[in-house]
DNA sequence: ATTAAAAGTTAGCCGATGCTAAATTGATTT
DNA sequence: AAATCAATTTAGCATCGGCTAACTTTTAAT
């Protein structure tokens, strides 16, 4: 009963890449949702300055990802004003600032430190299944009871 | 002696992104040398046409990248002929077969099935720090020990 | 009100990673 | 041996996400 078990081992490779490929293709537009919407609360605004300063990147840099943004309905901006995110970017800034959370939480409640916790918890969130996710948020409820 | 613990929590954004975007700079590299290896081990050699094929990219996206992994030192490689891992490329290689085990089974050992810890891992597993691993590693081999 | 500083924008560049279409080489079949 | 078929390579293109340098606009100070 071990053999082939539930699922062929090999065929979908292909598959499992393609969609590894796609979730890079968002990476960049979850991180810069979350981090405005972060921004709006923690200065009231989300500056172009501020991404670039907290992304680690230049300016110009900011310019050209919030233009992909707007192109991509998830902004809206006015030259030299402030960046505001529209319904579709609020709704996916909602549910990445979720994801982010289940995932640190559950490395905190691995025992990780909080600074570690955060870095990987920003490399890992836009590669885990709702599935794990789940599996994640009950471990961490879990851990939190048996205390 | 709470307020600002060991680690501030604000400052080192920047820091985590240029991570984060070092990390993606090596998936690439990474995937590939692994899938090279898996190749050798299960057909005897690596050829472009079942990279292609794994990868779900053309023939023509692998020439591309290989030429690149062997500009970096990581692959050898003659025209019309197989692909090779140079050493760099075989200890690579191995830190990344054990890493993507490591975290296969981390998710396994949570009680995820088959097909989504293999897909799970393939994104995860380049983005987890060696302390996450350690992590992992070890919750692992006591879920094994208390059944 | 002018000037200086800060913020934002534009233009032009580069590398990585993908593609298609066409040419080439190698292997197989007849 | 020739012809075919499969594999590989080349050329040329696109997008993404970075950069620098130069310029413009806005904001702040004097």
């Amino acid at each position: 009963m071990a053999g082939g078990a539930a699922l062929p081992p090999k065929e979908n490779h292909a598959e499992t890449f393609a969609r590894l490929r796609d979730a890079h293709a968002r990476e960049v537009t979850e991180d810069y949702v979350e981090m405005i919407a972060d921004l709006i609360v923690e200065e009231g605004e989300a500056r172009a300055v501020s991404l670039a300063e907290r992304f680690g990147v230049t300016p110009a840099t900011v310019n050209n990802t919030i233009k992909r943004l707007e192109r991509d309905g998830f902004v809206s901006s006015r030259p030299y004003r402030s960046i505001f995110l529209t319904d579709a970017g609020q709704t996916l800034a909602d549910k990445c600032r979720d994801r982010h959370k289940i995932v640190y939480d559950f490395l905190i409640a691995l025992g990780l430190d909080a600074q570690i916790a955060e870095f990987d918890a920003e490399g890992i969130e836009h590669h885990v299944s709702a599935e794990t996710l789940d599996v994640f948020r009950a471990f961490t409820k879990s851990s939190k009871g048996e205390i």
